[in-house]
DNA sequence: ATGGTTGTATAACAA
């Protein structure tokens, strides 16, 4: 089975339908992540990812945050938390174990600035989630980590990587504590496929013509563990969806996967 | 130059 699985920091779901939609009928991935929804579960719109053919699995919160995970098969189990200190007012974290897949989805805090208070949550964030997928997982586990992780990897994974070490989205410390996340046993999709390639996922609003200018960040990450890392075929940003009307300040990443069949 | 834009609680906001 060629399984897609995809990840899209919307920045707003109510105002990225059009693009979300279009983006949708055109690849029609069987599982979608979705970050920065920005609405409470009430006011997402369920009817409109009902008529694509998705069942939705939400965590959403008032403005801010939120992340759902649309599944064309109904999850098996669903997990909403990850660790009891989460705020429930703080929805970054949703899991479904949809097509004997864990489906793990976050919205990594952004952190503000290496001295804020919201740096250290979010270093914290990655601790916590490393704890949970060492005792909850092992590494034949089929699973799959995914959404806006809002560290930049490598150096070459910014348009800048000078100007910026020590920033927000690429401090040693944040690279360090998602490198100790991956490091239970995850493969990057995208650069397993693409080792050298400069390719971004993320460019600021603030930046007149970052787009244009190609200076971005790529910051929305697919992780899998080997036994799916060994069977994916292909990973891509689908970057122009970054150049439509009305666009997120992200653009979509889209995974094809060549599904182990359960073993009996 | 510590700027710029966008979505949403339209704010001494968050990203």
């Amino acid at each position: 089975m060629n399984w897609k699985i995809a990840t899209f920091n919307v920045n707003g779901i109510r105002a990225r339908l059009e693009s979300v939609m279009a983006w949708l009928q055109k690849h029609d991935p069987h599982v979608v992540c979705l970050q920065e929804i920005k609405c409470e579960d009430k006011n997402f719109p369920h009817s409109i990812f009902r008529q694509l053919g998705y069942n939705i699995t939400l965590r959403g919160q008032k403005a801010f945050n939120g992340v759902a995970t649309l599944t064309k098969m109904a999850p098996r189990e669903v997990i909403e938390e990850f660790a009891p200190w989460e705020s429930p007012e703080d929805a970054r974290f949703i899991v479904v174990l949809v097509d004997n897949v864990w489906v793990v989805n976050t919205y990594v805090p952004q952190g503000r600035s290496p001295h804020h208070p919201a740096f250290q949550y979010k270093l914290e964030f990655f601790r916590r989630l490393g704890t949970w997928f060492h005792s909850r997982f092992h590494e034949d586990d089929l699973v799959v980590w995914l959404g806006d992780m809002n560290v930049a990897p490598t150096p070459l994974d910014l348009f800048d990587p000078l100007r910026h070490e020590g920033s927000v989205g690429f401090h040693p410390a944040e690279r360090e504590a998602l490198q100790e996340v991956v490091s239970w046993g995850f493969t990057d999709l995208f650069r397993l496929h693409h080792p050298e390639k400069k390719q971004y996922t993320f460019w600021d609003y603030r930046l007149p013509k970052s787009f244009q200018r190609n200076l971005g960040w790529r910051l929305d990450h697919i992780f899998a563990s080997s036994p799916l890392a060994k069977n994916c075929r292909e990973c891509l940003v689908h970057d122009s969806v970054r150049g439509e009307n009305k666009p997120s300040d992200h653009a979509p990443v889209l995974a094809s996967i060549n599904l182990p069949q359960p073993s009996e």
